[in-house]
DNA sequence: ACCTGGTTCCATGCGATGCAAGATACCTGG
DNA sequence: CCAGGTATCTTGCATCGCATGGAACCAGGT
């Protein structure tokens, strides 16, 4: 990627995933076990949550070592095995939870952003 | 606070304010100066963005160090003089680069939350 | 048997951010 | 003079995303 143009951008998405990749990890696993490289894929689909893997193994190690997810081997026929990552008990309550919070979040944002706040109108 | 039952929900609220608090903030001053406190207040109102005096000075200096706002004294009727924030030229190119790049950010969560990831009708 | 390439997993060190707690200063009123 | 509200700022900590590097397994060509 060049540098330059997309500085400015690619700072604000990256502090944007923060704390929300997390979850997005989770709601992967919501109906199905995923793994590592899987995840990864998935989330470079979606575009703009597009990550590296530096990023999404050390997350699932804090999932892991926090009891939201629990991993099992399984054999693969073209590779190594992949270790699968399943939500526990714990780790859907967290999904839940943020599913309850992030319309309140993203709500206050877009009015933040879209709401004229006007000079005038105040009652000083 | 009682480490249990709001933390994780508290945790969630914290992560998320990441990075979007900067952008939140500069919003805010797009069509008028504000000063310290009056940002508190408005973050306060919005509810979901609430915050602490701990967490927007220090935010203030960056912007001030990035040059993305410039500040000026003024007297007040009542207390000590306030330190009013203007948005730079930067300052606004920042908060359209944002407003920019937050639909494809929110579309992304909302999808990651809300579509079905099927565990049938995969190709296996 | 060797070696190249693709797939999958993981650890380390850095920079950036939000937060609790505390410190400082100004003004008004008793 | 002292108390309380207003307003600003600093310090130290914990957390998170990321670039970088390393390791292991399998298939295919020479």
């Amino acid at each position: 990627m060049e540098p330059g143009d997309s500085t400015k951008q690619a700072r604000a998405a990256t502090q944007l995933r923060k704390g929300v990749l997390e979850y997005c990890v989770l709601a992967l696993m919501r109906d199905r076990p995923r793994y590592g490289v899987e995840l990864l894929h998935a989330l470079e689909d979606s575009g703009a949550l597009a990550t590296s893997q530096g990023t999404v193994y050390p997350l699932l190690s804090r999932l892991r070592r926090d009891d939201l997810v629990t991993t099992t081997w399984q054999e693969s026929t073209s590779g190594p095995p992949r270790r699968y990552y399943a939500l526990t008990d714990s780790g859907r309550a967290a999904l839940d939870e943020f599913t309850r919070v992030w319309p309140g979040f993203r709500n206050a944002v877009d009015t933040f952003l879209t709401t004229p706040h006007p000079s005038t109108g105040d009652l000083a």
